[in-house]
DNA sequence: TGTACATCAGTGAACGCGCGTTCACTGATGTAC
DNA sequence: TGTACATCAGTGAACGCGCGTTCACTGATGTAC
């Protein structure tokens, strides 16, 4: 047998699994700065005293809950990054990744988008710095494609932004399109594929003007 | 002397303003759904019972905030659309329109921005439903432009929803530039005057491909 | 393997507090004559 | 203009309630020998 952690490390990780998940599912009908102790603890199974073997405050959950929900869309960022073939194919892709994305994870997508500019700055911030990130990734990936060839750092950072802050309008846009209407989801990507058409003639020819 | 209103209902009106402003004064630093009636009337000088001859609850004030907000953000629309001359030019008006209207009418982009996403369905859908009438508005406009020869209605309003979508973000960065730093503003307007060019290009070649 | 002690995640009771909402009221404003 | 009554914005007290946080505790898990 390879090493395994202690019963009551193991515990402990359940109950704050526990309690990041309760937190994520209430947080759907509200926003962090008026989740409480007590209602967490309550949906978790645990006593409100027991919050504070896992968590300072409310923020601090909050705080937790930024990075597993960044954690999850920075493999959405690779995996748009990494793909290969023409600028159609490439769009298409994207779009389809950002949809399954929305699809699998609604609930971290959702937590981003209502507290990107909610009201605990810890929050604000963790998500803020991580979306700049992002956009250093995706400006340097951008670079290494030819029809960047002759572009200037702050160039590649401006459409580097536009990227983001279109990734982000869109999977905005597919938590917003309800779950039992396919037409609405659908009229989102093809909107959101026409936008990164309309973005890429834009890009070849930028040198030209 | 014209018809004036009544005394008792000019101080009605000036305590419902009152209210307003407190609330939107408090929203700076937290979510609506986190804002609490006492809090308000205290901040407003009145007694917490006064609320109720002016709101139902909360989200009755956050839904009044919502219409005053978006009428200072119609004009914004308006006078962007009005606008005359070369693109270049429409470019660097609006992009100066938007920043004005920042740091002109903060309190309430603030509260757009984070209530857009935010935890009173009411507010969000009355925010959604404003901004899907601005993005007709730009569509109905961008018909009479001289570069959309040829576009259908879907195309029209993709882009449409492009430039909203666009308008939106920009003012968020603005915001989110701390006020001791102009650079920083500066850089937000250049990148979003590059991004417009950007986009400007694109809908230049859209019936070319 | 067994024993004795240490650790610490989770408990349950307790605290003081501010909350939203209601109610009967007050007194300035409005109206009818 | 003056008088008598109606309206109603704002008050202040009261209610029951759930909140965040603390505390000493319990008992399962971990560790040293």
């Amino acid at each position: 047998m390879s090493h395994t952690v202690g019963v009551r490390q193991a515990q402990k990780q359940q109950s704050r699994r526990a309690l990041m998940d309760a937190g994520l599912r209430l947080l759907e009908d509200q926003n962090l700065t008026s989740l409480g102790v007590r209602e967490v603890t309550r949906a978790a199974g645990m006593s409100p005293a027991g919050f504070y073997r896992h968590f300072r405050d409310m923020a601090d959950l909050g705080v937790a809950l930024v990075e597993e929900s960044l954690a999850s869309l920075h493999v959405l960022v690779r995996s748009v990054l990494e793909g290969r073939g023409g600028a159609e194919e490439l769009i298409d892709r994207t779009v389809e990744i950002i949809e399954l994305h929305v699809r699998e994870h609604p609930a971290h997508v959702r937590f981003l988008a209502r507290e990107r500019h909610g009201g605990a700055r810890q929050v604000r911030e963790a998500i803020a710095a991580e979306l700049d990130r992002f956009a250093e990734e995706v400006g340097a990936a951008l670079a290494l494609q030819s029809v960047s060839g002759g572009w200037g750092e702050v160039e590649l950072r401006m459409l580097a932004e536009l990227y983001v802050g279109h990734v982000v309008s869109t999977a905005a846009a597919f938590l917003e399109a309800p779950a039992d209407d396919p037409e609405a989801a659908r009229r989102v990507a093809a909107t959101a594929r026409m936008q990164l058409r309309l973005v890429s003639l834009g890009r070849r020819h930028w040198k030209d003007a």
